[in-house]
DNA sequence: CATAGTTCCGAACTATGTCAGGCAAAGACG
DNA sequence: CGTCTTTGCCTGACATAGTTCGGAACTATG
């Protein structure tokens, strides 16, 4: 219990890329064998080590999608602001901007089921991310948010309708056409639709309503 | 394997009974533990005998699922079928129709969340349901389409859409509102902004569509 | 009761996540 | 250079998963 250094920085950079190391091989599991598909020692064995050694990098199974939970919203994030640098400035060609902000999204679910089901469908069994994972995705989604909002689309429930048209589009397309663009191909139309509808309908939510229902999360 | 006398009453009957009580507790673990929480040792005890004797009516899990996935779009269909009855005839008020078609879906969807896993996104491991079940699926699908023809979506762009749409609020819904009505109370715009949209939007795909189904107004 | 068929169980095999020690290489320090 | 501590990985083992096998217990029918 001596007092350590603040400057561990090998060992910690080669621990660091380790971990980096192993969640790659995560990915390249994952997208062969599917989310559930994952085994440690499959993966240690990517990793070149045995899977009781994983847990020197990672606490648990559950960490290692915890992380990749992250990444991906990290990815998320990236991969949104890509196309918005530029046309941003103000509302020029609304509909073009959200066309392209519409095929982006739906392009990233579909590009990645995998990817798509970690991040925006609950479906591994005890999965639940962790606080600093969710504040990670907390924070791309408000990024998106904004990102709606310079495209027209603002007020909970526009946004919620937009979202949700959306993952519609890409989970349809995930679950019963993988590969095709049966579901892809409508984005163009879903975009009018979402603009139209938001064109007419008055500001939806009131402001300072109920807008608290984000934290309803138990179930076990 | 079965199949040959039409009349092995007894036996068949008791073999029926067991298999459809299994179903049953098999329900019940999935929507506690979660749909890939399901183990056959938990099965075999709440059904009153050993895991290994489960073998004698199912041949595997997977089996299992696939009775459940078959079985819930019986029930589904059911579900659907129920609300259409009446006002059927002709599209006297469509709208009202559509909404409560509509508000029946999401309702299916969000009042078992497990099923609607396990029907309409593909998650389980290694599950795919067998062509049988999956022929169930396909027929109870028809039947919906048609429904959604007799409300004025027709064409497969128009129904790919609407299912879409439903499933995204749905699938939001349970994502990540599970027990609130974030996305359910969207279920009303989401019609009207559909019909909108199916009534500006020309045909779409092909389909026989012997009486066109709108006017056209322009657009596009 | 006898016989055939059906249902069930105990034991066991394989694969999974995870814990407890152990051992050698790497780094710190004289 | 030779220690001593840390770090990185491994072997062994346990509990639980799905599943198979062989035999016991039941049921149906003569």
């Amino acid at each position: 219990m001596s007092g350590k250094d603040a400057t561990p920085s090998r060992v910690e950079a080669r621990r660091a890329a380790a971990a980096a190391g192993i969640l790659e091989a995560a990915w390249e599991l994952v997208r062969e064998q599917g989310l559930a598909g994952l085994t440690m020692r499959d993966l240690g064995s990517r990793s070149g080590m045995k899977a009781q050694s994983l847990y020197s990098y990672f606490p648990s199974k559950h960490a290692i999608y915890d992380a990749m939970f992250a990444q991906g919203y990290r990815e998320f994030a990236e991969w949104m602001a890509f196309g918005s640098e530029q046309a941003s400035s103000d509302g020029r060609a609304p509909r073009a901007e959200a066309v392209r902000n519409a095929h982006r999204y739906v392009e990233f679910c579909v590009s990645d089921p995998v990817r798509f089901q970690l991040l925006f469908l609950r479906t591994i069994p005890g999965f639940e991310p962790s606080p600093a994972s969710y504040a990670v995705a907390i924070d791309v989604l408000e990024q998106v948010t904004a990102q709606l909002a310079e495209i027209g689309v603002r007020g909970a429930k526009h946004v919620d309708m937009w979202t949700a048209v959306m993952t519609g589009l890409a989970s349809q397309q995930i679950a019963n056409d993988l590969g095709g663009n049966r579901w892809a191909r409508l984005v163009d139309d879903a975009v009018d639709m979402l603009l139209a509808h938001t064109g007419r309908t008055p500001t939806p939510g009131r402001t300072s309503a109920g807008r608290s229902t984000t934290r309803s999360r138990s179930t076990r």
